[in-house]
DNA sequence: ACCCAGGTGGCCC
DNA sequence: GGGCCACATGGG
């Protein structure tokens, strides 16, 4: 199968314009962030975000400090409050203990991050590749749900296709940039909350026309 | 009144 | 290694 990801990323950029984001500024932001958004939609994530603002508790430091109950009230709107409040007590506090502070462990090698990351409870692939891309700006390429939608949606790849082996499908294609695969993945996600939520395809969805595959839907 | 959302971990076979 | 399940709020 021919996917063409270079034309599929063009028209994208076309459509959303260069978008190289994570949701958020500082790199605390960004992992508490990443693990709220979890299995939940990102205007959910906001309000909880904004109440932990509010709180003076939008950091590692804070987070590992602060009363889990008092967590569990800020991050109530994302959904899964009690299980994210205990976990991102449990992140932070470790990464207190073991690293001094987040640019402690941010600052390890690429590959040594992501194993460690992986290895905190409540952080699973896709939150340890997203922490990694966008909080310490190293190499990783981020699937998601809208990854795998997108995929199946334009190109008819299975749907059921595996974490590892679709990211090994972009790597393995494109080449390697850590502004391209921030901006890739940001581009996937702009393209899932807008269209790739219907078979077929909308009329106006940017990924039309890329392959006979969508044509014929 | 449904259905889904930018996953993860536990348990079972 | 894979298939199921709990976890929970807010918006369409």
């Amino acid at each position: 199968m021919r996917t063409n990801l270079y034309d599929l990323y063009a028209r994208l950029r076309e459509r959303f314009g260069y978008l190289d984001w994570w949701p958020g500024d500082t790199a605390d932001e960004i992992v508490i962030g990443a693990v709220l958004t979890q299995q939940t939609a990102w205007t959910n994530v906001e309000k909880a975000i904004a109440n932990l603002k509010r709180e003076r508790l939008l950091s590692i430091a804070a987070i590992s400090r602060a009363k889990v109950q008092r967590l569990e009230r800020c991050v109530r709107p994302s959904g899964y409050y009690r299980q994210k409040a205990r976990r991102l007590k449990g992140i932070s506090a470790r990464i207190m203990d073991e690293y001094g502070s987040l640019d402690g462990l941010l600052s390890l090698p690429g590959t040594e991050l992501r194993k460690t990351l992986l290895g905190f409870h409540g952080i699973g692939k896709e939150t340890a590749d997203s922490i990694v891309l966008y909080a310490a700006n190293k190499m990783a390429f981020v699937v998601d749900a809208y990854t795998i939608r997108a995929m199946s949606r334009i190109y008819g790849m299975d749907s059921g296709t595996k974490y590892d082996d679709m990211q090994r499908y972009f790597t393995d294609r494109l080449r390697p940039s850590i502004r391209l695969y921030k901006d890739m993945h940001a581009q996937f996600v702009e393209l899932g909350k807008n269209y790739c939520r219907t078979r077929p395809l909308c009329a106006d969805c940017p990924a039309n026309r890329i392959c006979a595959y969508s044509r014929n839907m």
